[in-house]
DNA sequence: GCCAACGTTGGC
DNA sequence: GCCAACGTTGGC
C-alpha cells in the first residue's frame, strides 16, 4: 500500500464537500507529473493525506483513501467546464481521474507551521520550498507521523 | 533544442 | 495582493 499527499482549495473542495459525498471523481488535475502518479501507481486501499491549500491556515484537514484506479477524465471533454482541455481527445486521453473516498476528519486542521515545527517531518515534500504538485507521494513513516499528530488513526 | 515570455500555484 | 517558484508555450 502507497501513501499520498492531495491537495485541494477548500472553497472548491474540502474535505467537509468530501464527508458528505463519501466519494468523489478526482477530475480536473492538469499537471504531468501528478498524473502519471495517478496513473501509474495509485491503486484502490492506497491511503491519502487530505490537504487544504489556499486556505485558513492551509494544512492536512483529514484522511481518504483511493477507491477506484485511473480512468479517463471526463473533465477534460467538457467544452462549458473549468477543467476542458481541447487537446485531450476522448480516443487517447492526456488525462486521468482517480476516486477518493471520505476516511476521516481531523479534530483541527494540521497546519503547515505545525508540520513544520516537527523535526521528523523536515524531508516532508509538501514542506519543501517551492513544491507545487497537487498530488505527491508520502512516505508511510511521515503518513504515520502525520496521523498521530491530527490525532486520528489511519483503520486497517 | 534553447530560452524568453507568460501563466499558475500557493504561502504569506 | 504580492511574488517566488516552477511548468508550459512558441519563436527561432
Amino acid at each position: 500500500m502507497k501513501y499520498w499527499l492531495m491537495k485541494s482549495e477548500p472553497d472548491e473542495y474540502g474535505i467537509e464537500h468530501l464527508r458528505k459525498d463519501r466519494i468523489e471523481m478526482w477530475g480536473g488535475v492538469r499537471n504531468y507529473q501528478a498524473r502519471n502518479f495517478m496513473r501509474d501507481e495509485m491503486k484502490v486501499g492506497d491511503a491519502v493525506l487530505f490537504y487544504h491549500s489556499n486556505a485558513d491556515p492551509s494544512g492536512v484537514a483529514g484522511l481518504a483513501r483511493i477507491s477506484g484506479e485511473a480512468e479517463p477524465d471526463p473533465t477534460a471533454f467538457d467544452p462549458q467546464g473549468d477543467y476542458f482541455d481541447p487537446k485531450s481527445d476522448p480516443e487517447n486521453p492526456r488525462w486521468v481521474a482517480v476516486k477518493v473516498e471520505y476516511v476521516a476528519t481531523f479534530p483541527s486542521v494540521l497546519s503547515l507551521a505545525a508540520l513544520r515545527e516537527n523535526p521528523k517531518l523536515a524531508e516532508m515534500l509538501v514542506l519543501r520550498k517551492g513544491q507545487r504538485l497537487s498530488v505527491q507521494p508520502v512516505s508511510a513513516a511521515h503518513f504515520k507521523e502525520v496521523c498521530r499528530m491530527g490525532k486520528v488513526d489511519f483503520p486497517r
